[in-house]
DNA sequence: CAGTGGTCTAGACCACGCA
DNA sequence: GCGTGGTCTAGACCACTGA
């Protein structure tokens, strides 16, 4: 592990353990030198994790500071860009299962070929699955994803996991992803599926995973059970 | 501006005019840092800009590449971070109108007290507001506010914008933000006040706002009719 | 093994806050 | 004006890729 994560984690720790308050300044970058036998420079650069991971801020001619909601941050190691998550309101020891109710090969559609950036001779797998959390279903979704960039893609691995599959056997490294984050009426497939009544909303999600390369390879759009998913994020306003 | 960030912007023009293209690997932080008159580390941080902004990718040993999907993002200058946004169904030349249903100061309550890290005798203004964007209502906001911490709402406020007010009366600086998204069915006030049918749901958004010194200052929950409005967001898994 | 990116240093200068 | 953070350099060493 380099020294600027290194001493990142070690002011981490102090902040967590209260040795550097909240609200109050911490040492200044050359002091942090001296101490961790390093150049400023990489003390300045264990800073600026920090200051994206949201537990301290610099006010220049100032100091560095702890922010007030820096706890609520610390727990974890730093890690940041992680910051969107999915959250079922059960959560302990559920059984997950997942049933395939479609898996087709075919050409896309105008939309597909766009999201994708491919032609419209690039074949696609095209699966529907219903996600079952404890026995009740919570979201159904409905993914297409090219043949020739994830090849290999059976029944089997789409009752497993396809992310697990694509990591893993695959070993391709994934990238960012785009969503977006709808209110909607249930369809007549998420009534019959989800258990949805006529007035249930679903949150539906669309998105486009691609690869660190920035090729596309799965587009999909899910629909969630309102009361079982949310979704959270922190958004870092610089 | 920095040296780094003009050495930013100048690769993202090329890669925005197709000098570098698309797929292709760029030249090599040497050879960029004698063109560009500046020290190998200068090049690197313009790199890291461009790689968070998502338009390159580096594979050590290797080179940096410009990602398949580079052109999407190029369009404006870099600024990371502002990845999450809200959409409105119309957006062009329309009214926007705020208006006030209710204006109050009192004490918080216990979820108030927590999400807002105050208190139960730290008075509050809280109020309700009915957007209206060219004519058509489409969000009820309910918000919360420290009275300590943003001085001086009035209803003249309340009817032009909080945040222009905090960021230019109070020349206050924002930092992050917390959400929550779900989908739900709507309130009775919804109903009245967003003309929502009995099976419309509406998309509803908890929110957080701090400031730079990681002080919370804003708690609300806004209910959108789900056929105005949509939240879209990039995810950077690195 | 040559080429490329990732890290690190010591020292310098500048911009800003604050007394 | 002093102390603080922000930027920059020249040169070095290491880790990794790919022929």
């Amino acid at each position: 592990m380099p020294k600027y994560k290194e001493v990142a984690e070690k002011i981490r720790e102090r902040i967590k353990s209260k040795e550097y308050a909240v609200d109050e300044r911490i040492p200044d970058q050359h002091s942090l030198a001296e101490e961790f036998g390093t150049s400023r420079v990489t003390i300045k650069r264990a800073l600026d994790l920090l200051t994206t991971a949201g537990l301290v801020y610099t006010i220049q001619g100032s100091g560095t500071y702890v922010k007030r909601n820096a706890l609520l941050q610390a727990q974890s190691s730093i890690q940041i860009g992680h910051n969107v998550g999915l959250t079922t309101a059960i959560q302990d020891e559920v059984e997950l299962e997942s049933k395939v109710i479609r898996f087709d090969v075919r050409f896309p559609d105008e939309t597909e070929q766009q999201q994708l950036m491919i032609n419209k001779e690039t074949p696609i797998y095209h699966y529907q699955r219903l996600r079952i959390l404890g026995g009740r279903p919570y979201s159904l979704e409905n993914t297409v994803v090219p043949v020739n960039t994830i090849p290999g893609i059976t029944e089997e691995v789409l009752k497993d996991s396809v992310y697990r599959y694509i990591r893993e056997e695959l070993s391709i490294v994934f990238g960012d992803n785009r969503q977006i984050v709808r209110a909607a009426k249930p369809t007549a497939t998420d009534k019959k599926y989800l258990d949805c009544k006529d007035d249930d909303p679903v949150l539906e999600v669309e998105k486009i995973m691609f690869l660190k390369s920035g090729v596309p390879f799965e587009y999909s759009t899910v629909h969630h059970r309102f009361d079982m998913v949310e979704m959270s994020f922190i958004n870092q306003d610089n």
